[in-house]
DNA sequence: TGCGGCCTACGACATTTGTAGTAGGAAGCG
DNA sequence: CGCTTCCTACTACAAATGTCGTAGGCCGCA
């Protein structure tokens, strides 16, 4: 079965980001790829988290050469999704509206995306089309 | 210092849930809300979780009568930011739009909340939040 | 053909988290 | 009073995480 995408720790989650970020890569071009981002780790260490993101499915290697080259087995979006359930389900019951909210209101977005996030509205806003009741909202119940 | 608000290990945060969602309590009163929800734990893991949680900065407790009331000193939606904050440097080196989109796209949200996040839209959109001018791009695709 | 590098497999170890047991004090009560 | 019942302070301990060091293999080159 496929991996619990939601808890993955931290240290991992970085080492995949960068196989995310940069494409497939070897230990050494990954430890690279972290040192050039300031985050300073051992050679082995970068080898550890990478042996254990393939024991936990979320990578998969293949011996290409010399060395051996690892790539992603899951999608960020995949991974994000399940990050965000379960930040939905341990704060607010699985309620997704305040974080969005929250996330609208507070992180800043630019224009663009806030034109797109607003033709997103306007296809669901068509789907389900039942309750037209504008009735106050209250923020939360 | 404030406490760190994103970084706090899932069983913590399940405690500090049950102050916010039920309000200051004992140690006891924890322990039988998380068992109402099903989550078994003896009395002194609850007693351990408030204990750091306190050491944390968290909570805060006091004596009133004969056993600690422990309320919490943060609030849920700080908590709730600093995790989003996490989240997107971690998935998207800090752009918060791809998660907007998922959550809007993938997690249902009823009429009311889609009514209330298309009024905050609203709002951004005619004072477009700048704190600084650095760019200005008003570009639509 | 032996040396200096790079690579992987293992094992090691400190910390942090999750979970709980025990000891000893205050309290109610028969 | 003496017992039962709570409560808190400590201590304990296994599992998960974060970080490496070492040993031994393969490879190109002086």
């Amino acid at each position: 079965m496929p991996p619990q995408e939601a808890d993955l720790p931290t240290a991992e989650l970085e080492v995949l980001k960068t196989l995310w970020d940069g494409g497939p890569a070897t230990v050494r071009q990954v430890m690279n790829r972290l040192h050039r981002r300031g985050r300073k780790v051992a050679y082995t260490t970068v080898l550890t988290f990478l042996t254990r993101l393939e024991q936990r499915g979320f990578v998969k290697s293949d011996k290409s050469g010399l060395a051996y080259i690892y790539r992603p087995k899951v999608t960020r979006e995949k991974v994000s999704k399940s990050r965000l359930r379960s930040l939905l389900e341990e704060l607010y019951d699985g309620a997704a509206a305040p974080l969005v909210l929250q996330l609208v209101r507070d992180e800043k977005l630019d224009p663009e995306d806030i034109d797109e996030l607003q033709r997103l509205i306007n296809t669901l806003d068509l789907k389900p089309r039942r309750s037209k009741k504008k009735k106050a909202g209250r923020s939360r119940s």
